[in-house]
DNA sequence: ACCTGAACACCGTTCAAGT
DNA sequence: ACCTGAACACCGTTCAAGT
């Protein structure tokens, strides 16, 4: 058979994708086959192979919807935030990014738990996605840092991003450890008290 | 066929536990099938399976382990540290941690990225064992806060892991970000100093 | 040229059947 | 009682064959 040319390379591709991008939040990674995919939008699975070479580089292109995702949602907050102080703008930040997992759990695990296989490397755009997230950060943190500071002020978003990360990562997979439990936006506010406690003792 | 009874159930299964460890960190988790842990003790699938439930059970198991040896790790390095001075001491648990991930990246991607099926639990000695990893930071802590500052230092103590957690995860996942590439060891002795720094603030 | 679906080499997991 | 291995229901991936 075949032939069917109901819908062009480009369509095919982006009904996949949105059918890939459903099945990652409503069933999680372990749901996400090709099979599944390709049943969704009504083709074989060979079309979907034909269509992204493997399914690795599927779920490389539904991370990369997902961090356009993060980064709207982290636009919106800085947006809203009533304030350009460097305090007040990254607890946004982090609130909205805490936000953003609780609304879609499986598509940030998927986005941090896959890993291409040995040889791969991931495309340059999603490179260039993932800065774009690091650039508003470290945009914020400019009241703080001066002109020829620039590098310090890059490590310190970074140093933001991993912690805030580190928080909400150790906490999704239960290994943040222990009884007590410390909620997420507690330690997050730990995080940003000290860290920016220390940021202003050293520039004085 | 059966009954061979070379071996008790506890050998039987400290043998498969050995044998799943050596394969994790030689071919990471996508190399620790059931079957490739069973043909290498000289026993079907079946009998892996009466051993431990589930593969994830298993894997649960291995990541015991990883934990076990990360807090000898650690351990070993506040004993070499020359101070009980707290920025030493968790400088040196920062270097060891790095060090264990260069050592052995697959073991701790495993512990850090295995996720058990929806409705399961982590068992209680799983807790134990990184209550114990939190504890030993806990008290490294001890010479900057108060008697009666124990929730401020335990939550200090947690948010340092996380962010030394986050550091060392973005990094290896590639994610960390863009060209420049701060280094793990820069980004961590950045979050080091400035956090210390904002507790030392604090604490006047 | 485009698409299919059978085929290959794997998975985790179960369980009747053997000793 | 203990162990096996075939069987079930899946995987990712390929590719000859069809239109």
């Amino acid at each position: 058979m075949a032939r069917r040319s109901d819908h062009s390379r480009g369509e095919l591709r982006k009904m996949a994708l949105a059918a890939a991008e459903s099945i990652a939040e409503q069933e999680g990674a372990r749901g996400l086959t090709a099979r599944e995919v390709a049943g969704r939008i009504g083709y074989s699975v060979g079309t979907l192979y034909n269509l992204f070479g493997t399914l690795d580089d599927l779920i490389v292109e539904v991370n990369g919807t997902t961090l356009d995702a993060l980064y709207d949602s982290l636009m919106e907050a800085r947006r809203k935030a009533d304030s350009d102080e460097p305090e007040t703008v990254i607890a946004a930040f982090a609130a909205a990014y805490i936000d953003f997992i609780d609304r879609q759990p499986n598509r940030w695990d998927i986005l941090f738990e896959h890993k291409l296989p040995k040889g791969r490397r991931l495309p340059n755009w999603y490179f260039e996605k993932l800065g774009r997230l690091l650039t508003l950060l470290d945009g914020s943190l400019a009241p703080l840092f001066a002109a020829d500071q620039k590098r310090d002020r890059a490590r310190a978003a970074r140093v933001l991003w991993c912690g805030l990360h580190g928080i909400c990562s150790l906490a999704r997979s239960g290994k943040l450890g222990v009884v007590t439990g410390e909620s997420v936006p507690d330690l997050t506010e730990a995080l940003l008290t000290t860290y920016f406690a220390g940021l202003r003792a050293r520039a004085r």
